[in-house]
DNA sequence: GAAAGTGCCGAAAAGGCTTTCTGCGAACCG
DNA sequence: CGGTTCGCAGAAAGCCTTTTCGGCACTTTC
């Protein structure tokens, strides 16, 4: 009665074992596992048994090395400790799973050579595409059309428009951010965004621009640039405050900067939402449910990135390459620091 | 004087291909490329020549197959998200990458259905050893004895002492913490921590009490346990100055819940570090760095217990397995929230 | 000058699986 | 009842690489 082979997991099960136990050939064997027909009911139904009394699992390398095709592919990353890449991998891996495909996990940590170096890593273990995630949403150069498996760039496009590129839709993230400030009645907007380097500050700064002059109105004052920290919230919320105190809503380029701004607003005693409205950038949950009121903030659907860039990696390696740079949208999530209650 | 051979990267360059271009034979081919003795130096250059002019690179496949050893590693998570997975995955990955090995990245998202399936996927890809990394402190099930490759746990150790589990060592880490706060004089510390059904929470705790104790001194009130939020940080210390004014230090369970302390502090007009020093736990720089003064805390050194857990792995790789848990230490970072800038 | 040794190269097997193709007995048709 | 299908099982080739072993042409040794 009980289990007559509890070894079975030990070692080195092989469809040979299998075939054996069952009396019949490998050819038989692999036949009735994998469902094709040619293979009598009761014979596939022994073979089954033989399967599991082994608890037999195929080598996949073997089938790969058959198949050309292994069900496997790398994801290339350059910053994992950041805040995009988790998301979106695991929005990739999300969309993996679903289809029992296996992720490599790189991260280049920004060093060109090394990124080379995984690349020829990750093909020679055959891959059947790669997914590269940038750290910034400014463009990076692209791994060349040379590669003989697809490539799907996601987060920071691809130099080569020859490529595909998933981004975020900055400007339009900055247009929302604005439309729902002025949707709550604001009229008095002032942009303090983080470091002028990077094209996400520029590109949200260039949609918030395009929404208030769609709508009559214009920015209190400059856009203040400065850098992605709660210090250079707090400071430069101090020096608009004195210059300008009229307004009633600072739209932040960032979580981290809200919150800076939300600290010295308090300092001046400035009530938020009623006084000022404060808005934020990514919707870091983190920094979002603990400012006071919560933060409103403009989520970047990460994680739909990541499940769009491996829909179009299958897609790619189906045989429907696209190209060009597909930004996604992004959506205003509503809290307390823009709204009353 | 052009690159003869554009096309090279395209598909399939088999050392077949490199041997007849060479003209020697395939077992030839792959001698003169692994260093092999037995090959004279002229027909080992003409390969390696041949090899380069197709940028040849060996399908390691079918090298693993034969070789029963793939040189890949299966990382399990089970919060991608989470503040700990991702260090000591860099950590591992950090480790591994040293010498070549890649990893195949899984988050089970805490559902044990979905680890089994991808503990079986990753066996069924052959890695050569796996490490679970956990979301909390709190012991999990043994992926059992029976797998036929090492595992390692990382952060939640297993439940069976005869695996092998990497943990941080939360008591010593309660422990250094008092201590430090003791060495800066001060001698009414309070305690604010987290969730209590988190082992983490409890074992920093039994750490800062005994340390306490043996500097001949107590916690001022009980041990404050809620919730990981700023939030419970803010309201835990306004009541606790309103009980018992007279302290001088907060220790707190967490960067965060440290976050809200130091708001409620500012708001009763209590300064930092001068008045009340304050510090937190887990090093989150986003966090620490954002505060005023900066927040002293005490780093798990994430990093490094991914890359014992990587060495660990590969020692058991190699044959060497351990068991048991092993606990790292932590190291207090000071910063302006103990001591005056 | 024959026997033994050396240095290099290639044929072949192995690793686990899938697939094609062949073969064989049974069922069918006329 | 002879011939054709049909259903089902097995033999064998193939995927790509590494490694063992045998063989060939030399050189060395008495």
């Amino acid at each position: 009665m009980n289990n007559a082979v509890p070894s079975s997991a030990s070692r080195k099960v092989t469809l040979n074992d299998v075939a054996r136990l069952a009396g019949v050939s490998v050819a038989t064997a692999s036949k009735a596992l994998n469902g094709r027909k040619q293979v009598r009911a009761e014979t596939r139904a022994r073979v089954v048994e033989a399967a599991e009394q082994l608890s037999f699992s195929p080598n996949e390398l073997a089938r790969s090395l058959l198949a050309d095709r292994t069900g496997t592919v790398g994801l290339l990353t350059n910053d994992l400790e950041g805040r995009f890449s988790i998301p979106i991998l695991m929005g990739a891996e999300d969309a993996f799973g679903a289809d029992s495909v296996a992720v490599f996990l790189c991260d280049a940590r920004g060093d060109a050579i090394r990124e080379k170096h995984h690349v020829q890593a990750l093909l020679s273990r055959r891959v059947d595409g790669l997914i590269v995630v940038g750290s910034r949403t400014d463009p990076r150069p692209s791994l060349g059309r040379e590669l003989p498996v697809p490539v799907v760039y996601a987060y920071a496009p691809s130099e080569d428009p020859e490529d595909l590129s998933i981004v975020v839709d900055n400007v339009g993230a900055g247009r929302s951010a604005v439309d729902h400030l002025v949707s709550t009645g604001r009229t008095r907007i002032a942009h303090i965004t983080g470091d002028p380097t990077y094209g996400a500050s520029q590109e949200r700064a260039e949609g918030a621009l395009a929404a208030l002059a769609d709508h009559g109105l214009s920015l209190v004052g400059e856009v203040r640039f400065g850098s992605w920290t709660e210090s250079w919230g707090r400071a430069a919320a101090s020096m608009l405050l004195g210059q300008h105190p009229e307004l009633d809503a600072i739209l932040c380029g960032s979580d981290q900067v809200a919150r800076g701004v939300m600290d010295a607003l308090r300092e001046h005693g400035r009530t938020v939402p009623d006084d000022v409205a404060v808005m934020g950038f990514d919707n870091w949950e983190i920094f979002t449910s603990g400012a006071r009121p919560a933060l409103t903030s403009v989520d970047m659907n990460f994680e739909r990135l990541g499940r769009v860039a491996a829909q179009r990696l299958f897609a790619a390696i189906d045989g429907e390459p696209r190209s060009g740079v597909e930004a996604l949208d992004t959506r205003v999530v509503i809290r307390g620091s823009t709204v009353p209650g």
